[in-house]
DNA sequence: ATATTAACTTATCACCGGTAAGTCAAGTGT
DNA sequence: ACACTTGACTTACCGGTGATAAGTTAATAT
């Protein structure tokens, strides 16, 4: 950006580059509220929230902290690692229900509690192809497995609930944050039409309705969870 | 790379920058393979076999197959739709089942060969958060629906059954994937040994277990995939 | 034989994540 | 009161990235 005369040293060391001829140092006062990694986080989570995670950059991230972009390095490893960080943060919004005499209920609550905070956060089930083991991400899974142990799975029976849970749980959010990211009507109906003109080839997809078939997500969602405990825990 | 003398022009002009100083041209004989879209495609999922989706570049693609980078882009207009592309092209490595007289069995089949085709390439899960609307995934996703109007099922119990099963299967290969390329053993030692390390805030993770409790993947999926086939399918 | 066009190449851009090294305010020990 | 250390930044910079512009040629159509 500076194209002229790089100075040697760095720092705000006046206007010229010999020291005779520096002007008396107008210092700069202290940054008020310190940079923190609970700052940095919150910061990325409104920027991912604003331009999405394929815009986020330090630089952006840094712009709107009023730092510069190394400063962040301080305090976070890589870009990466503030990305962990920020996707547990971001499931740490979902509130653990209190262990009420009814373990189905709390799970419930806690499952649909997930997929709404992610999807508060639209950017953020893309980010599930990393391991979920932060902190927030832990102390939901403790209690996930609790209520399933506590309604008397154990063994092969509530390592295949846990799974089967998470995966739906985190499957279905990603489906519907894409899906809701392409909220183009035009680009909806460009799909639609599609199908419907290679009808031979989607006979199913065609006359059954492929895109939404009326009903809202949320909706699909707590049906299919129901359903899926249903199976799972035995009737109490 | 050239740091010396930019030529003005472009091509394999010869040696020098000017005219009569040139030597006879000695022509580089065309490619005998063209480059294809679908070579592309091929290679592209090769190179991410190989370096993960993070490192993929085009760059290293090009020169993979001996082309220059700018060359990709020719057939293909960015390097997301080539991502897409790939990850459709992985979903059509899954066969699709003859249809046969009992839909659950095929359904089942195409689930779990959908899971083991991504699980086969584990970068393409992380991809997941992009639109699946290429024709492999429409053509899958048809004969999902096909078995499933088969099986008797219509209105929200269609729609809901359909996206519980494409939930259920993809976020479950994304959660094996995840799993499986943290294989380092020491890593998973570390997970273990900090949930016991603070075993009172995880009190059944400690204790059930966590990571693995010594199911492979493979048969919690089938597990939990057949009794969300039960839950939706009716007996017949 | 000539003109067109599909399929490349070189050169270059703006930008990105990350590093090295310098600077300074705020402690800390004496 | 004063040197010394260290936490928290800054400037400068690097190699590399996706993408574009413009030049060039082999294959094809006329």
């Amino acid at each position: 950006m500076n194209d002229e005369e790089p100075r040697t040293g760095a720092g705000p060391a006046g206007s010229s580059d010999v020291l005779w001829l520096r002007d008396a140092a107008p210092r700069p006062p202290r940054r008020n509220t310190p940079l923190t990694l609970e700052r940095i986080i919150t910061a990325a989570i409104a920027e991912l929230d604003a331009v999405g995670v394929e815009r986020l950059t330090m630089r952006k991230l840094a712009e709107r902290l009023e730092v510069t972009s190394t400063a962040l390095y301080w305090h976070v490893a890589t870009k990466e690692d503030l990305l962990d960080l920020a996707l547990d943060h971001v499931v740490g919004e979902v509130p653990v229900p209190a262990p009420g005499p009814e373990p189905r209920v709390g799970l419930r609550t806690l499952l649909v509690g997930w997929r709404a905070a992610m999807l508060a956060h639209p950017w953020s089930p893309a980010l599930l192809g990393r391991p979920l083991l932060g902190p927030n991400v832990l102390a939901r899974t403790e209690f996930i497995q609790a209520m399933l142990v506590r309604s008397g799975l154990s063994g092969l029976e509530l390592a295949a609930a846990t799974r089967t849970l998470a995966g739906f749980v985190l499957g279905a959010a990603m489906a519907d944050a894409t899906w809701r990211r392409l909220d183009d009507p035009a680009a909806i109906a460009k799909v639609r039409a599609h199908i419907l003109d290679s009808a031979e080839r989607y006979p199913t997809l065609s006359t059954s309705g492929f895109v939404d078939a009326g009903w809202p997500d949320d909706e699909l969602f707590v049906f299919g969870l129901d359903r899926v405990l249903d199976r799972f825990l035995p009737a109490s």
